[in-house]
DNA sequence: GTTATTGCAAACAATTTGCACCCAC
DNA sequence: GTGGGTGCAAATTGTTTGCAATAAC
């Protein structure tokens, strides 16, 4: 009983995977005018949420409060300064087991699941330290 | 050269550590005007962020959108439904270990972490394959 | 033909910002 | 008195929704 896809979902799904890297909505319906012309900004958050609940799209929100999606991809997770913004990617990710578990203890089908660090990063640290 | 907090933001403080749970900004708003009145929405916005910034506070994104906020304390972390929005706590936690290692190897102060699982639960799963 | 999908524009909601006022020092 | 902190209201912005036109089967 897999959903089947509609139009749009599949440009976006193949944009994304053309893309390999996560992307804003408002992003997506730019590039997807670039390349052939006709899906309206709403019809993208309608596939995107579509096909997250489709467990093939992943979204985590940035600090700046917007979405940022990409296909569904694990061990992706990002270390960000709260003041500049600077976010440097992680390669490690430990909670494989616990997904694992979590799926079965608590009834749950898991998709994906997101890990971030914040704090600053050593520049703006020493600014504000320094009362900037 | 602790930065000295001003009144709202001791007052924000003091809330919620009373609290002792998730909150956003608006629902603190409203909050704080139920104790002593006279806070701006617009300074809770702010020195959530200076507190943020300091550290004491931490923040994550709802899959609404909207923001909560809390002391920073570890080990709170979250399962919840794409479909429904059910949240369930999580108890354990496996990214001590690599928190550390970055904060040396990414030369970062790191103030605290969110994990976050996505997936359906089981009733919406149900509902999902039968294609509701 | 019937039903789901789409696009557009309007509606929404959380958050941010401009600016005048006020408080602390 | 000066500078930061605050409140209010307006502005901004990402996202959602109503609805008529369109595509899919």
């Amino acid at each position: 009983m897999e959903a089947q896809r509609t139009r749009s979902q599949e440009q976006i799904l193949q944009l994304l995977g053309k893309l390999g890297r996560e992307i804003s909505a408002q992003a997506l319906y730019v590039e997807l005018r670039h390349h052939r012309q006709g899906v309206g900004l709403a019809t993208v958050y309608r596939s995107l949420e579509a096909l997250k609940l489709g467990g093939v799209v992943q979204a985590r929100t940035l600090a700046n409060g917007e979405a940022v999606y990409s296909l569904v991809q694990e061990d992706k997770h990002h270390l960000t300064c709260l003041q500049c913004g600077a976010s440097v990617p992680i390669d490690a990710c430990p909670v494989h087991e616990l997904e694992a578990q979590l799926q079965t203890s608590k009834r749950f089908r898991i998709y994906y699941h997101t890990l971030e660090f914040f704090g600053l990063c050593s520049l703006c640290e020493h600014q504000h330290l320094a009362g900037a």
